[in-house]
DNA sequence: TAGATTAGGTTAAACGTTTACTCTCTATAA
DNA sequence: TTATAGAGAGTAAACGTTTAACCTAATCTA
């Protein structure tokens, strides 16, 4: 009846049984070095006094959290989503609990976490999908901690990392609309300063387009800031500027139903006029109408992954390190066919 | 050049310095009883080995470790991220951070969970969308640490939620359908059994029928388990159990996506055919096309909410408990509206 | 000028563990 | 019999802080 004050402690233990708290904490970690006797006698006021271990004091000693931190450029959002759910349920399954950061794509923000996971001691980091600037990984290298990277890359330093190639996966979008006949094809980009999601993804669309012998134009690639209102934005002033255009490629999903929703406003039918390729396959590709055609990237399983490599490396285990490429796939669904006309067949030179 | 194999600690600072690590503490943390002199000392010589202050050895005094934990059923998808996103923000102001824990669902799992976050001493829970059952009570009542649920309530004690009123909500979202002109309207239900977010739903929605002079009737209420695949069988259980129906209340936004993709898929055009209103107004909702005219739940102002009120309980602030209500509303979009007949206007008493 | 106060410190005890040493038995081997 | 090895413990130091208690000299007050 009477509410404790305390959490009961090994010492509280001892005392209770009469032996010293090194025999306890042996006991409790099933070490050797006590008879059957003390072990009962120890269980048992164990459990008579509800304790459970302190991890803080444990961490003071092991030098050991068993925790990782987890920075995010965004929290909300089916894209973190999925890859959260990788990246917990990989520490969860090893004993890691994860502190999970939202930058909000600010530097400083960035740094104050940083500082922070430093402080709480913290045994890895994961950093997801936003460009490791110089300061970042200046302030890494000072936590002397396993590094994993998902979907981007380090500014200078040679942090291990785990993504697709979006340059690759980005030509590959690109030439599913070629194939299918299209040659206005126009392109949803990112935030195209963005060195990891931004130009390469240009680039991959750039090279499919010349690869099929159709010039790249400039004016046919829009910014859509990855974000829903920014591809229905970027699709607006496309359809403005060039209304001959009979295919798109979003660098996201999102920016592709942003882009689906500002066409069908338009009275576009999706994809007899108009055929939309998107980038990530989220859960909603499959519950837009028409369903989108995208480029898949297996974030719950690249976010596991990455967590099991930095526990890995976190716990010493060899050939642990090192950096993967994960393999995209393009999934077709109903959101890009043919053009309007037909497949467009007089393919010049 | 030579890599020092430990973090440099006070006690470094007090013996470059020459004073005692009592001094050090005190400097930094901006307490009294030094000269500038020294303060100027310690503080570049802190500077200049890069000291970071261990929380985790400040935590094993003070007793206290500026973190949180946080329990969701399901750590992908928009609800969840939404809901987390709000915590993050309000913890983060405040100087916390929060360690995310996926309960899958599963009690063993959560109890675990539990378990883990009172081992590492964290300073609150907030527990979302999960039903609290005795068992987790008595773990949390362990902790003697605040508690704050979010969309659930407690199977037995009196911890403190915060929750819009499902029932009240269902029912302006089907009494919305019957001022349309409805007469045959379904409901997608997410798992009934659930005292939080499944019962007072299919409650709210047989209210509002009452009130509008129509007979409940248990074959067209179909279950969906709140997924977007359940949603859609559920629909495709419906249309052909009683084709004549007109419109349907779904209770979540991803079984509103999923019967409205199964709708689609029929031919049936929406809301001309077939009306639909959803629950929770999760990013997605607009996505779709036509956009779901749904509940809204300020997801993300609600866990911002509860981690504030969190944050002030561990603090001890006064007036800081209690459980609150919020505000829904009810968003019209374009995926309800009037009958295929045109309103019924035989309203029979 | 005695006494009180204050500025500027130091010492040492916590916080709850883990773990390297040490110690004392008893059983065994030579 | 005597080393000697192990089993079954206990002691105490460490982990990196905070903080209460104490100390000393200088300054102020009456």
């Amino acid at each position: 009846m009477e509410l404790e004050k305390r959490e009961p402690t090994i010492k509280d233990i001892a005392q209770k049984t009469g032996v010293s708290i090194a025999t306890v904490s042996r006991v409790i970690h099933g070490l050797t070095g006590y008879s059957d006797k003390t072990r009962e006698l120890v269980m048992k006021a164990a459990e008579e006094l509800g304790y459970r271990p302190n991890a803080i004091a444990r961490g003071l000693v092991s030098r050991r959290t068993q925790t990782i931190g987890v920075l995010f450029p965004q929290v909300s959002g089916s894209y973190s989503a999925e890859l959260l759910h990788g990246i917990e349920e990989a520490a969860n399954e090893r004993g890691f609990s994860i502190i999970v950061c939202n930058t909000a794509r600010e530097g400083e923000r960035t740094m104050k976490y940083l500082r922070v996971l430093r402080e709480k001691q913290v045994d890895g980091i994961v950093f997801a999908s936003q460009f490791v600037l110089a300061a970042y990984e200046q302030e890494l290298a000072a936590m002397r901690v396993p590094v994993m990277l998902v979907n981007t890359l380090p500014e200078r330093s040679d942090l291990s990392y785990i993504k697709v190639d979006d340059r690759e996966a980005s030509r590959e979008a690109t030439e599913h609309l070629v194939r299918l006949g299209h040659r206005e094809i126009a392109m949803i980009a990112g935030t195209p300063d963005d060195p990891v999601a931004g130009q390469p993804r240009v680039d991959g669309y750039r090279d499919a387009l010349e690869a099929g012998g159709i010039a790249y134009r400039e004016a046919l690639v829009a910014c859509g800031g990855f974000c829903l209102d920014g591809g229905r934005r970027a699709m607006e002033r496309l359809l403005a500027d060039a209304p001959s255009l009979t295919a798109v490629f979003a660098a996201s999903d999102e920016m592709a139903a942003g882009a689906l929703a500002a066409a069908l406003e338009r009275g576009l039918r999706v994809p007899d006029d108009l055929s939309i390729v998107g980038y990530d396959d989220l859960i909603f590709a499959r519950m837009v109408h028409p369903p989108l055609t995208t480029i898949r990237q297996p974030l719950s399983e690249m976010g596991r992954l990455a967590t099991e490599r930095l526990i890995a490396r976190i716990k010493g285990e060899p050939y642990s390190d090192g950096s993967i490429i994960v393999a995209h796939t393009l999934v077709k669904r109903d959101s890009a066919g043919e053009p309007p006309s037909g497949p467009n067949l007089n393919i010049n030179d």
